[in-house]
DNA sequence: TTCTAATTGCAAGCTGTTTGCAAGTGGTTG
DNA sequence: CAACCACTTGCAAACAGCTTGCAATTAGAA
């Protein structure tokens, strides 16, 4: 979906901040903290950046994630279906993990209806281990 | 192992402070936050309490979580030996996730030496999904 | 084009973590 | 078992990242 309609189906204002938000967040191959989002960002005001992303929260457009890390990570929602990754810890190669399905298994181990999940893997990748 | 044996073993000068913070993890039922730790303290500055959790971890005794909200949470590795947690997208609710083992599989399917991973589950939990 | 409610940038505030330092203490040594 | 010293403590102040109030600006409906 475009972001002009899909704005307007959600009755998001469409400002300049926002598009430019949203886009980099389309082009981003995995979850951006804040101050990463803010980095890619032309001249938009931290304060902007958080504004936003609260909104795109709120609609459903974006997901929060927590890793290991103090910064939370945002991606878009309609990324979902490809957020499994694995990436090489020494050449950076980042590649996609199909066919990993544990969400049944966590589903019938814990009683949870589970509704949202990230996994991310790094590993060392075939090549870099021949070395 | 017994406290003092353990500090001695990892060259942990022991004193009260330390003791009574690996004491509370110790008989803790869920990973804490450092303020949850000073609270069951009887009488310990929070540096203290942040600095005896920052030695346990740099020794390899504790581990560090991100669930989600801000204060990272803190665990015995002994108790811990390989946990991932799932977490209640309505009342917040954290449970642990035992026995769902992915890495050989990813490990089969990619070719990959795994290092490292982080899981993230959110789901709604038994009593809420009763509501 | 005009009008208004929503959004922006800025600066200040908040919450939680980290650090510098003087005073105090565990544990090794003579 | 006394003396010593490097490590630890409590306190206060600094820091980092997130959140908010506000005056100026702007999107988009009328």
């Amino acid at each position: 979906m475009h972001e002009k309609e899909l704005f307007h189906k959600n009755k998001i204002k469409l400002t300049d901040q926002r598009k430019e938000v949203y886009n980099i967040l389309s082009r981003a191959i995995q979850p951006l903290s804040l101050d990463e989002i803010q980095n890619e960002c032309y001249k938009i005001d931290f304060s902007s950046v958080y504004r936003s992303i609260r909104t795109f929260i709120q609609k459903g457009i974006v997901t929060e994630h927590y890793f290991g890390d103090r910064k939370p990570k945002y991606s878009l929602k309609m990324n979902d279906s490809h957020r499994h990754y694995i990436k090489c810890s020494k050449c950076g190669r980042i590649d996609e993990l199909k066919n990993v399905c544990i969400i049944d298994e966590v589903n019938k181990k814990t009683k949870y209806k589970i509704v949202d999940h990230y996994m991310e893997f790094i590993g060392v990748c075939p090549v870099c281990l021949k070395k």
